[in-house]
Formats: structure tokens, sequence, C-alpha cells
DNA sequence: TTGTAAGCGTTATCAT
DNA sequence: ATGATAACGCTTACAA
């Protein structure tokens, strides 16, 4: 039915030990190799990814295991998606719902599927997955941490340094005079936002600017989260001069409640986004945003978990520490 | 290290074929039974997937193939995931990034993995990859085509009736006395597309309404689309009082045109849009949309794909047409 | 460099 | 209902 290294080595007229030496890289004769090739392509033969697995004990699969599909970890799995097919891994996906449960079981079941590695995206409750998390490295199984780390695990990791982003942010508001600030942030047992965050207090506090506790918000990433966020922003006694948000589905929802409450941006209230997906381009007016570099995660993150499968432990544990873009448009005013 | 059907077996003291008919459901005395579940439970027995799948050609994972990652198709396959874990089937994702080359790249890929079953989304050059499609389905590998079929296969689809969605939006404007009624529609290309363009035409005829070919827009599935197309619309010389716009992110696109441009809804223009995802909640006024069953369509691709892997094939091929809910907002307008 | 043969951990066939 | 044993298709010592 279809061929197997026999057919192969049958054809070829060499022993399946040659085939499958030629199939894992090692060297051949030369008229030898060039007959197992042709033998290979003729026959179309395929190897059994089973029979394969059950010696080496390798799936060829990776996973990417995140709390929820949202734009951001999309972007970032599909680019991944594109670099392991080409090294003939495939992918799978998880999503453990930010539920820590269901992150421990996932994790389990894909031990069991003999993954070769994991790409993680953790959330504030991958820390309970600790316990299996080290078994996995103990087994030499890498895991690749996106977005943020998780204290007290030595692993590789592809973050962007969320307090500079912040700080960067903030200061750009600050070059065009503002001083009333305010940031929309994520959720407070998120640490990537707790960083966020601390880089809004660095930035007031190096230019002296005082802080109110009202004008940090907290819009739980969500479209929805933005949307109030602003809305309470804008009903303070002492309103803000400008706006910080700090993820992509909170940004739109902050320009949503802007434009129904016909607050001009920049004209009223500047504003400073997250997160250029494509959509965000049809903004008017163009806004004023941190871009992360989701290529380049993806890029790295991929690469990072191949060098590990590939056996090449020399940097391990690294973290790559991403830049991010300041994008100008005109959601900055002058003050 | 890892413990086996012989660890088990030796542990219950019985052979290995009477454990590997346990796991596979058969009868065993009752005695033998208990000792094996015993044994199992306590070396923390797990099959190994690889030893499986060579015998029984089955890799207890199915994929889900689709053009790319948007929020319908997310959202309908994180769904499918949770659905599928329990069964023990992992999900292998693959977007394509409407690239036929690439579709039949991925399928073949698959193929070479063993699959059980694809969960396909088709695009329009998902034609192009027939024969692979029907090779899959000649090995009595399971495909189910989820929102549209593909002309001249013969498969499970699970779709929704776009032609009567279409009809019953127009309908709800017309019943609000809209005479001048435009349509955002994706793509030329799209079947989809065709169909929920001829349910306009079915409405805007069944009540013999005049039809402009202005009022059919373009919007290529995007946010950027919608915004475009509203702002070609409302700068027509004859303005149509309604908009139907046929996805979620037109949708969004249209709404932020429209507020853009200080255009209320539904005070100088009504609007039904398409997709209830959580983020559009936050839009004023709540709209009138489309709402697809994204669970029940996941739900029924999931169960229908399990079903033929399981190889109950009495009601193949049956194509599954779902009913969508009209959710009555507030953005249209009597007139 | 190459051939031979022993596994890898299951399932399935055949007796019993 | 159960036990023994031969596959499944590959990789990898070990010999040559």
């Amino acid at each position: 039915m279809v061929a197997t290294v026999h057919d192969v080595a049958q054809k070829a007229q060499v022993s399946v030990g040659t085939v499958s030496r030629y199939l894992n890289g090692y060297q051949l004769r030369e008229s030898n190799r060039g007959r197992v090739e042709r033998a290979i392509v003729e026959l179309g033969f395929k190897s059994n990814i089973f029979a394969r697995g059950l010696k080496r004990k390798r799936s060829m699969a990776i996973a990417v295991v995140t709390p929820d599909f949202d734009m951001f970890s999309t972007s970032i799995t599909t680019a991944i998606e594109q670099i392991l097919e080409q090294e003939h891994y495939s992918l799978i996906i998880c999503d453990y719902q930010r539920d820590k449960d269901a992150l421990k079981r996932k994790l389990m079941f894909l031990q069991d599927r003999y993954i070769d590695g994991v790409i993680l995206f953790p959330s504030n409750l991958a820390a309970s997955s600790k316990d299996v998390i080290q078994k996995y490295l103990a087994k030499k199984i890498p895991i690749v941490l996106v977005d943020h780390t998780i204290p007290g695990i030595e692993t590789d990791a592809v973050i962007i340094d969320n307090a500079n982003v912040s700080f960067r942010a903030i200061e750009e508001l600050i070059r065009h005079n503002h001083r009333q600030i305010a940031i929309i942030n994520g959720r407070r047992d998120s640490l990537v936002c707790q960083e966020r965050l601390q880089g809004y207090y660095n930035a007031m506090q190096t230019y002296g600017l005082p802080i109110q506790q009202e004008w940090i918000a907290w819009g739980d990433f969500t479209q929805y989260g933005g949307y109030h966020a602003v809305k309470a922003l804008m009903a303070l006694p002492e309103r803000p001069t400008a706006i910080y948000a700090t993820n992509y589905t909170m940004t739109v929802g902050a320009v949503l409640a802007l434009q129904e409450m016909h607050i001009a941006i920049p004209d009223h209230v500047s504003l400073v986004g997250f997160d250029r997906f494509e959509s965000v381009e049809i903004i008017e007016p163009p806004l004023t945003m941190v871009e992360q570099p989701l290529n380049l995660i993806a890029q790295n993150a991929a690469h990072l978990i191949l060098k590990r499968i590939r056996g090449e432990y020399s940097d391990f544990a690294t973290t790559i520490k991403l830049n991010t873009k300041m994008v100008i448009g005109e959601s900055v005013k002058n003050i």
C-alpha cells in the first residue's frame, strides 16, 4: 500500500539501515545516495511518524499553550506555525481559558503525546503548574515562555521590556506637556500589567509629576473594560488630559467611548494606544501607539524552541528581551 | 522508566493481551478487570501513542484548517478544542492564508501524519484542492466542512443558510419602512457572500423594492473595508437609509466610520450588523444583529467528525444547516 | 560506509 | 475470556 524503508531499500539495492541513515542525515557513498534518493521519490516514500516516534520518543509536534486566543497570541501563533511547518513540525494548540486546572491538564496531556516542546503564554496562574513545568524541563522537553517569565522557573523566554515600554509611552505624552496622564491597565493580577504600571510610575516620578490614584484604571484587557475606563476617567472632576491604554482591545474600547462622547482626539484628550493590528489603521486620527514586534516574538520563540529540541543548550536559560517601536500618529497634542 | 502494558500485565498477573483488551474496551473477567485497573493506576500507566498509532494507523489527532484565524474561525476552533480534548484527541491547527498551494500542502502534510479527520473552513479556492480532498475521503479519513460546502465535493458540512439570514435581516429593515437599503458584503469571489447577496436580492424583490447597484458595497471582510464602504455609501447622492453589514469586522468598521462622520445610529441611518462577539456589546446603541450560533457550529462539527472517525457513516454525507438568531437592538429606526 | 538484527509498545491472530 | 506471539515501520548497536 504505502512504501516503507524496506521498499526503498529493495528498490535502491541497499539495506534498510542505509536508507534509515540517509533519512537521518548520515553520510552515504555517492552512488548509494543517488539510488536511495531516486527510490524515495519514485515510491513517494514518507517515513512513518509513529514508527519513528516509537524509536526516538519524538513526535515532531510542538504545542502552543495560551490562556486564550486573543489577537496578540493568535497573531504570534500563526507566525510560529509558518516557521515550524518548514521544519516539518506540526503545531498543537491549546487554550487553557485562564483556568489553572485546565493548564495543568493540558500540559500533562501534551506530555503523554510526547510533545517535543512547548511554547507557553503564561498568565499569573501559570505558577500553579510549576511542578509540571519542572517535570518537562527535567526531561529536557524545552519550554519557551512568551510575553512573560514565570517567577521561580528557569527556562527560556521571549519578552518585551514592559516597564520601558510604558516609560517611553508616558514620556511621549510628557514631551507634549501633558501632566495629568491616565493609564488604562489590564488586570491587577497580571505581571505584565504590574510592569507596565511600574513604567508609568517611573516616568511620572522621573519628571516629577503628581500621580492620582483615580488615573490608574483597570480595563481587564477587554474592549468593554477600555470603554468603561474612559467613561469613568472622563467623569472625574479633574480629567486627565492624556490617556495611555495598554493593549489593543482596550485601545479600541477607549476610542469607541471617546467617539461616542464626542470627545475629540487629540483636541480634547490625547491618547497613546497599544498594538497595531491592521484593523487599527482606520481609526481617525491615526493613533500614536506602542507596537509590539509580533513577528520577531514569533521568530525568536520558534527558533529558540527548535534550537533546544536539537539539543543545543549552551545558552540556556536565555531571556530574549525585544524592543517595541513607538509609532507616532496624530493622537497626541501639544498643550 | 515509564510503565508499559508489560509492566501492567506483570503487576496484574495477566498477559499483555488482556491488558490491551481492557484498554480497548473488551470484556474481562471481573477479578482480572479489577487487578488491571489497580495496576494501571498504581503504575501511572499511559498507553504509548506511537505504538498504538503504528498498529492502528490512528493518530488521535484532528486538524482544523482555515484560511485565516479571524474571530469567527478562532471562536469555533477553541470551542471545538474543548470538545475534542474530552475525547482525548489533540487538535492540530493550520491556516493556509488564502493560498491554494498552502492549502494543498497542509492537507498533504496532515495526511502524512495520519490525521484522523479534518475540519475545514473552505474558501473559494478550496476547490483547487479537490484531488487531495477526494483522496482523504477515499481513504475514509473524514472531512467536515464548516461555514460552506465545496461544489463538487460530497462530504459532511455544517453551515448556515446564508440566503435566509440575509433575507431576514433585510426584512427586518423593510418592516421598519426602509426602502433604500445598502449591503456591505465581503468579497465577490466568496460563495458565502454570493449567497448573502442573493438573500438581499430576494428580500428586495419580494417586497418590490428597487435595487441600486451603488448600494451593493464590497468590504473584503475587513474593518478597513467596512469603514470605506460606509464612507462611499454616505457620499452617494441618494444615500441609503439603512445598511446591512455581513460580518463582524466590517460591522465594527461601519460603526467607526459612522461615529467619525457624526452620523447617528439609528437617527440618521439604521444598521444591521453581523456576529455578536463580546466586544460588540459596548457599541452604543446596542446593534440589531445577526448572531451566528458559534457554539452549535463547533459542537456539530466536532460530533460529526467523531462519529465518522468511529466509522458511523449511515447518514453520510450530511449537511447540517443551522439557524441564526436576529438579536434586536436599537440600531434600526422606524421611518 | 554498510548489512543484520534486536528492539520500541502496542494490537491482533490464533490457539486454548 | 485469556495467553503466547507475530506483526506494525522505524532506528541503532554491533559486526564486517
